[in-house]
DNA sequence: AGTTATATGTAATGTTATAACATATCATTT
DNA sequence: AAATGATATGTTATAACATTACATATAACT
């Protein structure tokens, strides 16, 4: 039983999406991918929805855009920074955040899912 | 020099969006207040725009969709807990998220500006 | 009444996302 | 090697969300 060693264009984006500092929307991918046989924006958002689901990358929702997850999570919410001056965006794992968050559920009986957190603002090197 | 007493479609959007108890994107707005005379996409738009730099609605980014803002913030960060069954959307205001999210950016030098912070999950109705 | 500022309309277009269905390719079994 | 099944991709159309540029209308102020 040999391991599939077809290079997918799930594979592609994600190689993509890692030489990328910054989030990157779908028919960004589309016209970079174009060249390496990437034709249609339904393929795009298959790789992504596979990707998604397996952990590998995330989408900004406020940004309408995609980026790669910053390595495993350890039941942690991850937060994103977005400086609105370059455009970077840095993912963080917060153990208080996490916790504050379901602190707040517990008040409010409610039984997260899963959680949109994305601060937007001016980051260190542009601050500075 | 007389208050301006005009009927605005800005002032039928408010109206019509503090009757719903769920988030409502621009088009479903735009369909139901035809019959008072808003005629374009673009109105609508131009009225979410004035609404929300009066801090009076609320964009839900993984969404689309807006709600009136609950009242006033007192500094305090709003959070969105969003039921998956019912559609339902609470906005909660509170301080030691706030405090948190601000402790995280000093840690890492982010000056943040606006927070999106939308929890997808089940509420307590739905989940009895 | 004339001027200005605000509000709205119109039309076109841009951007993001999905649906429905057809085809191609690889891996495994026979 | 042919058949099969699973996965991947293409094609086309369309839905859903958002903005731009320019024209017109109306209220408010002088």
């Amino acid at each position: 039983m040999m391991k599939n060693t077809r290079l997918t264009h799930a594979d592609r984006v994600f190689q993509f999406l890692k030489s990328q500092k910054k989030p990157i929307s779908a028919y960004q991918m589309l016209e970079s991918l174009r060249s390496e046989g990437v034709a249609a924006a339904t393929t795009i958002y298959r790789a992504l929805d596979k990707l998604n689901s397996l952990g590998l990358v995330h989408r900004i929702e406020s940004l309408n855009a995609w980026t790669v997850c910053c390595g495993s999570h350890n039941n942690k919410t991850p937060v994103f920074e977005i400086c609105n001056d370059c455009g970077n965006v840095e993912e963080h794992l917060d153990q208080e955040l996490t916790l504050n968050i379901n602190k707040l559920s517990s008040k409010t009986g409610f039984k997260p899912n899963n959680q949109v957190l994305e601060i937007h603002g001016q980051c260190g090197d542009c601050a500075s």
